[in-house]
DNA sequence: TATTTTTACGCAAACGTTCCCGATAACGAT
DNA sequence: ATCGTTATCGGGAACGTTTGCGTAAAAATA
């Protein structure tokens, strides 16, 4: 099957017009007399003329397309971001093209060499769990195809950054368990090597330091699929409830990691948050329904993604090379629930 | 900035050949010779070629990539059927462009028009809330653009079709929630003109009918934005409780809708299953965190996005016009958790 | 009237690729 | 020596569009 769709040169035919007139009289050029120009514009109108984008792509060399990559889009914290991408985009002329990486390095890498190809005027970008290597982006960015990257970022490109203030968000949620009495708390976290992590780690950090609590790394496990494999995920709880000193809270670091803990917890029986108390740093919009209601550390995820929207139009669009990059950091939302309430128990004995 | 890539030309230029040559060469023409080839193919490999897919689609007048329209990516049955169809898509070499209605007709039609124009070879739709009218689809499509609806279909224009067996998962649905003692049992729609809605309708009507209950239209609310809008959802709710005879089960009927019922009726303060038991039809793989644990009707949603891709890529590289199509209903699942539960009380009482 | 300016349009190149059609050379057959 | 084959390669058109340049006629100026 096929699908044929008209053309400047057929309107020209129809009409006894070169293709150049015609292309004129559609943008309306100053050289084409009036009574052309509205012969050329109610035929196209009538024919439902459309210009064909992928001959203005050749010959313009650009798109107006913009590819974006993430791990998955089933993740609420990135779904609402794509929107917020959308939003802006659709404002400014500008199609996105959306690709999940599903945490992996060398799906990753295809994407991103798909794009380039593809000839997007620009990448927005929050790498996999399991990038550490961040060559395929620099080779391109270094050609001069503009990326921004949000959430997950690439610390070593120098480039607009648009995150959550992860290190805030982080030391807020630890601080919350503290107030509340817990003061075993664990942290269940992504791979090390992404940003996140090290940033809401430090957060942790700074909060047990403030409080005087000490860190003992054998409350931290990390999740190199990001919470994608239930297994990786139950096998870090088991540890942790196998410690002599047991931990009384939770803090966990990502949307799909802090749903999955909740399924591992269910199955492994614990009582929220007798038996442990939660907060995640999670977008779901569904923890009000869970048993119990999940405290959570919410990112302005919509907001990310408009913002680095913003900035990387701005940077295709300029005319010189863009040499000033900026990094935001937005501010999170505590919303404090059930999961993370204090309990009497733990409360009389301390 | 802008970015250049390698082309054809410069390879030519750098061995002093013509472009067809290299062209051929890198295709592994016959007339070729071997020494040539492989001083192209190296040379292309170092210097990192990569061929212009927009020029490809110029000159072949296809694009090797499929449009999506769904009404939002941030639902679980939608985010499921797009990773089915990437998965079928990326290994038959098609690329896919997702887009939402955000269940807006106006939006979907400006989707259609820009997808089509973009040139995708073909569309996998699912329709939006709001739609009635197809003939933006019908134009398109009798002009050659293949179509394959999946989920929310368009039953008058024939092309595949796609969708789980919405007739017998509300039956199912509707006839548990009737095993289990409930009596008077509500539903809660998306727009009467979806496709979906009535097939489910049906579906619960048979099974009303079946166990000798009598319809009572004031137990069905239909929300015509999909459940997006929280008032439309709490509205419904309302009546129902509002009823002389009282409600005791409720069947909603899709993604959005029924977690929007849940939040709902725990802002309305009632007890599940005892105010009210609930079943609904969800891709969520969350319900068993709910508060109660929340039985579900599942639709094979990876599969539905395989199969309608499947149809849609065999449609695009079938050489003569297809004529036959077929409508597949997949079967769904019932899972059956707390939130039906039979209640001691409404048992005795019966 | 002769010249210049303006108006309004066409020609052709370009974007990166493929592919039809020739073209050239080597080579064996006649 | 001439011709048909075969193997290899290049020229150029085409896909749909924009745009610099050229140019005819019309209008304005001298």
């Amino acid at each position: 099957m096929k699908f044929e769709p008209v053309t400047i040169k057929d309107i020209g035919k129809a009409l006894g017009l070169s293709t150049s007139t015609v292309s004129r009289a559609l943008r309306g050029s100053y050289e084409i007399s009036s009574e052309t120009k509205k012969l050329v514009l109610e035929y196209a109108e009538k024919i439902n003329y459309r210009p064909n984008p992928i001959a203005l792509s050749l010959k313009e060399r650009r798109n107006h397309s913009l590819g974006i990559i993430v791990c998955e889009i089933a993740n609420n914290f990135f779904s609402q971001a794509i929107n917020g991408i959308e939003s802006i985009a659709y404002n400014r002329g500008y199609h996105v093209i959306i690709s999940q990486s599903h945490e992996s390095f060398e799906r990753e890498c295809v994407i991103v060499d798909h794009l380039a190809s593809r000839s997007v005027d620009g990448l927005l970008v929050s790498v996999s769990s399991e990038t550490q290597d961040y060559t395929h982006f620099k080779q391109l960015y270094e050609k001069g195809l503009p990326i921004v990257f949000f959430d997950r970022v690439a610390n070593e490109i120098i480039t607009h950054k648009v995150i959550a203030d992860n290190f805030k968000g982080a030391y807020d949620a630890t601080e919350h368990l503290i107030k509340n009495g817990f003061k075993r708390i664990a942290h269940i976290t992504s791979a090390p090597y992404l940003s996140i992590s090290e940033e809401r780690l430090n957060g942790y950090k700074e909060a047990l330091l403030k409080n005087n609590i000490e860190y003992d790394e054998k409350l931290v496990h990390y999740c190199y699929h990001g919470g994608m494999i239930y297994d990786e995920v139950e096998e870090a709880l088991k540890k942790i409830f196998k410690l002599k000193q047991k931990a009384d809270g939770l803090f966990t670091a990502g949307d799909r990691i802090t749903t999955t803990c909740m399924q591992a917890l269910q199955k492994l029986d614990k009582k929220i948050p007798d038996d442990i108390a939660v907060i995640g740093f999670t977008n779901t919009n569904l923890g009000e329904l869970f048993n119990p209601s999940l405290s959570v550390v919410r990112q302005p995820a919509f907001e990310i993604g408009q913002v680095a929207t913003e900035l990387l139009i701005s940077m295709i669009e300029s005319k010189r090379p863009v040499t000033e990059f900026e990094s935001k950091a937005l501010q999170t939302e505590l919303i404090i629930r059930d999961s993370s309430a204090a309990i009497a128990k733990a409360k009389s004995n301390s």
